[in-house]
RNA sequence: CGCGGGGUAGAGCAGUUGGCAGCUCGGCAGGCCCAUAACCUGCAGGUCGCCGGUUCGAGUCCGGCCCCCGCAACCA
């Protein structure tokens, strides 16, 4: 399969939360996607795409509990959210908001062609039908049996009325087994294969029809074909993906990029960007996104992040503690990318000294010290290739395999040095000394290259000290320990 | 019988298509002194949850059992 564009999204955050470390691992991850991509087929044919999600009940209510008004509390989240990525240093290429005029604009031509059209089978895609569940007139919105407790609405402590209200529904049932057989012949890929397995799971146990609209959101996009209706989540959110690439009236942009060749995501959303998203995009006619990878939430120090519990860590603490590179670098090097993982908040620590500060960061100290010390900064630089399995680990979301082989480089030249004994080497024979040194320069060049879509500013660094005309130890440890 | 993940050295984790069990931290003993008290070498430590099966050979495949956890609820 030959590549040569490479559109990424990681979903678009609600608003109803900050950002925390599970939206910070995720965007991560698709930013260092994003830099290979820009390394291997160039920079103008990668497109990064991530945003927010800001309309539905919650924010209303969210935005309600701190006296503004539901834009005004969306901008100061979504704010929240593109300081947090400016933070990590996420290259996305464009951030779209589901508040956008644009995004809202073009979801209204997106309903109304699916309120055109037909399923295979020959039925209306959407239709109204009623919707019959648990209203509770104080919170003005409807709850799930799980929200009541004792058969009791808990914050108005009265029993919800059974109300029905219309609603638009989409008729997924019709594009199931079609969408089963994209899945089966990996049209359609959905990784890691335990989730393939399990989506084709729930197509056994029965998919139906969902929900499109609701007549008791207020803070939504108003259906073009019913003004007592608004928009209710999937087809508004999920569509950001085509929206941010201007369908359907640039279709110039739109047919550069499109299809998604990875939608990045978490496991709760798997069941919409399994089933609801690529049903829409069906009955839009539209192509399947290539391929979705799921992964899986952290708990922390084995227990669940919560609010409640109170044990949410942000990007802000990490990146306060650790920088950025260091940051990015430690999500990725401690799990392994796709599996449910624990935290361990000591642990952070402990690899930030042993790989990055004792490890990478000596390791540069060492070998640039010794180049401007005997040789005045100078050396011969080679353009090495160690054989290595960097960017195969990569391409197959094996992040922290990959990491792994680079610090096996450094470790690798850490011997180097004490195997030639260079401190000695400089005294008894220069040029075999500056040779070492050479070699060792250039496998520091060469961990950079590798290094550029981990940690790009650390390798810009290391760049720099040993292309430098004159080689000099660096004044401030790349990193310090801690 | 809701869905899913996991049980591998003291701790935390990797283990691609089955082929002599690896990594990091910690412990112990050396070396080095160029470097961020960093680096290098060696040693100790595992019946790979339990039972059975397939196989010349299983942590790895199959069946059963035990235990832990996540999702389904603010949330990636």
């Amino acid at each position: 399969m030959s590549i040569d564009k490479y559109y990424i999204t990681t979903p678009i955050y609600y608003v109803n939360d900050v950002p925390h470390i599970g939206h910070s691992y995720t965007t991560i991850v698709a930013d260092t996607l994003a830099r290979y991509f820009r390394i291997k087929l160039g920079k103008e044919n990668v497109f990064f795409l991530t945003g927010t999600d800001e309309h539905g009940d919650k924010v209303a209510q969210s935005a309600e509990a701190k006296n503004l008004s539901p834009q005004e509390f969306c901008d100061e989240i979504s704010a929240e959210y593109k300081e947090a990525w400016s933070l990590l240093n996420i290259s996305n290429d464009y951030f779209i908001r589901t508040t956008d005029k644009d995004h809202e604009k073009r979801v209204k031509e997106i309903f109304t062609k699916l309120k055109n059209a037909k399923t295979p089978k020959g039925n209306d895609v959407i239709y109204q039908d009623e919707y019959e569940g648990l209203y509770c007139t104080g919170c003005e919105k409807f709850l799930t049996e799980r929200d009541l407790e004792d058969g009791m609405c808990p914050d108005h402590q009265k029993e919800p009325e059974i109300v029905k209200e219309k609603n638009w529904f989409f008729r997924l049932s019709d594009y199931i087994k079609d969408l089963e057989a994209k899945i089966l012949s990996g049209e359609f890929e959905i990784l890691p294969e335990s989730r393939k397995n399990e989506t084709l799971g729930l197509i056994k146990q029965g998919v139906g029809d969902f929900s499109i609209s609701r007549e008791s959101v207020k803070w939504g996009i108003e259906l073009p074909f019913d003004s007592e209706q608004k928009s209710y989540v999937w087809v508004d959110a999920l569509s950001n993906y085509i929206t941010a690439l201007g369908y359907p009236d640039d279709l110039d942009n739109f047919n550069k990029w499109w299809p998604a060749d990875l939608h990045l995501m978490a496991q709760d959303i798997l069941k919409f960007h399994a089933f609801y998203w690529p049903a829409i995009l069906m009955a839009l006619g539209l192509e399947l996104p290539k391929r979705e990878f799921i992964h899986g939430f952290f708990t922390i120090d084995g227990k669940k992040m919560s609010k409640s519990v109170g044990n949410v860590i942000s990007p802000a603490e990490l990146v306060t503690r650790y920088g950025t590179d260091a940051t990015r670098y430690l999500l990725l090097a401690q799990f392994s990318f796709g599996l449910e993982s624990d935290i361990k908040v000591e642990l952070f620590d402990e690899k930030y000294n042993a790989d990055l500060a004792n490890g990478l960061g000596n390791l540069v100290a060492r070998v640039s010290n010794l180049i401007e010390k005997n040789f005045s900064g100078k050396t011969e630089l080679k353009e090495i290739n160690i054989k290595t399995n960097i960017s195969e680990n990569i391409e197959k979301y094996k992040f922290n395999e990959a990491l792994k082989e680079i610090n096996k480089l450094v470790a690798e030249s850490n011997q180097l040095i004490d195997k030639e004994k260079v401190w000695e080497l400089v005294k008894s024979e220069e040029k075999k000394a500056y040779d070492v040194l050479s070699e060792l320069a250039s496998n520091l060049l060469f961990i950079a290259k590798h290094l550029k879509p981990f940690m790009p500013e650390t390798a810009d660094k290391i760049e720099k000290i040993f292309k430098a005309g004159k080689i000099e130890k660096p004044k401030e440890a790349l990193f310090q320990r801690i």
